[in-house]
DNA sequence: ATTATATATATCATTCTGATATATATACGC
DNA sequence: GCGTATATATATCAGAATGATATATATAAT
């Protein structure tokens, strides 16, 4: 998903800072996608030259501005133009689509050449990471303000869900099938 | 995980060129990374000015000449301390961690600003697709000579049957849910 | 006969990340 | 009270990786 597509939509979901935006993608989205500051301002900058934004600064005593950004008519347009002429390319995307990268998967495949002792440490240290990702996507109780609209969102709820069966598929797998990697 | 462990790696199956490294990243290999030929052929240039790697050139009628690469002493061990120094950082990463980018999940997030009618043929297509990858992962008939050495690994089989079950939970769940998005 | 696909290596502009720079505020332990 | 760590906030940039393109031929399909 191009930047700009992904930046005015999360600025939909209502206006923000960049240094909010980043905060976003390490709440619940960052298992899926993140940008970095060296994207993230940029691309702020030209969707603002090229009125797909507007921005408000609030001088703050001795910090940098904080530059509030505001999408706009022609930004909301832009968007949904975007996400429209693209759609069909995120289907092959993905979560068993061309952009899982596995680190973990690429471990695995070359477990061969590592003590048995070591592999031993990280599965079960993967499984105390995936029961942990397990427990932050079930967590209904209250966030920050920033992340609060995206938690609203009918959308949020589905991933959630999936991405919590995802996780307890593996786990169910890797605790009944580890045995079978020595 | 570094290029040159990757390289390596790969080449610890058998000797390799550098076209066929690519076309292992095109099997089964693709849903959990991929290495472009602008990252393959410097990499394996590297490796063999560090004797990481052995060169033979088979030259062909008018084909460029096809460089086929042989893991030494030297590059496996190089390649043994990488994974084993970089084990436990791979634990955080992919399948729920930090490397997944799923363009699909984003889509799904904003697809209050598509059509009904638009998403309902993406989520079909998401669908078909995914079926299709599950009959991938699970086919079990021969394949072409670069990708056999990578069936036979046990390592292989773990994660083939993690990919298919984890993809049968994600076809189940849209399949049940995706009411909930409307 | 033409088009598409496969073999095979190489290079490079563009893009993105991860790190760093800059500056201040606040919270925490001791 | 003092140092340390973390949080807020924007900006920039070296280094790395991708995706596209160039080059050249063979083969299969239409």
């Amino acid at each position: 998903m191009q930047k700009e597509t992904l930046c005015l939509g999360l600025l939909s979901l209502g206006p923000r800072s960049g240094y909010e935006i980043k905060q976003m993608f390490e709440g619940p989205l960052s298992d899926f996608y993140s940008l970095s500051f060296g994207t993230i301002y940029p691309t702020l900058n030209n969707l603002q030259a090229d009125k797909y934004v507007s921005c408000k600064q609030h001088s703050q005593s001795k910090k940098p501005d904080k530059k509030v950004y505001t999408i706009t008519k022609k930004g909301m347009e832009l968007m949904k133009d975007n996400l429209l002429s693209d759609a069909s390319s995120y289907i092959r995307s993905g979560n068993f689509g061309d952009q899982i990268k596995s680190e973990f998967f690429l471990l695995l495949l070359f477990s061969k050449y590592l003590p048995k002792e070591t592999m031993n440490t990280v599965l079960n240290e993967r499984v105390l990471y995936l029961r942990q990702k397990l427990e932050q996507f079930k967590y209904d109780g209250p966030v920050p303000g920033n992340l609060d609209a995206m938690r609203n969102e009918k959308s949020v709820s589905f991933i959630r869900g999936l991405a919590s069966a995802l996780i307890e598929t593996g786990l169910n797998y890797m605790e009944k099938n580890r045995g079978k990697l020595n």
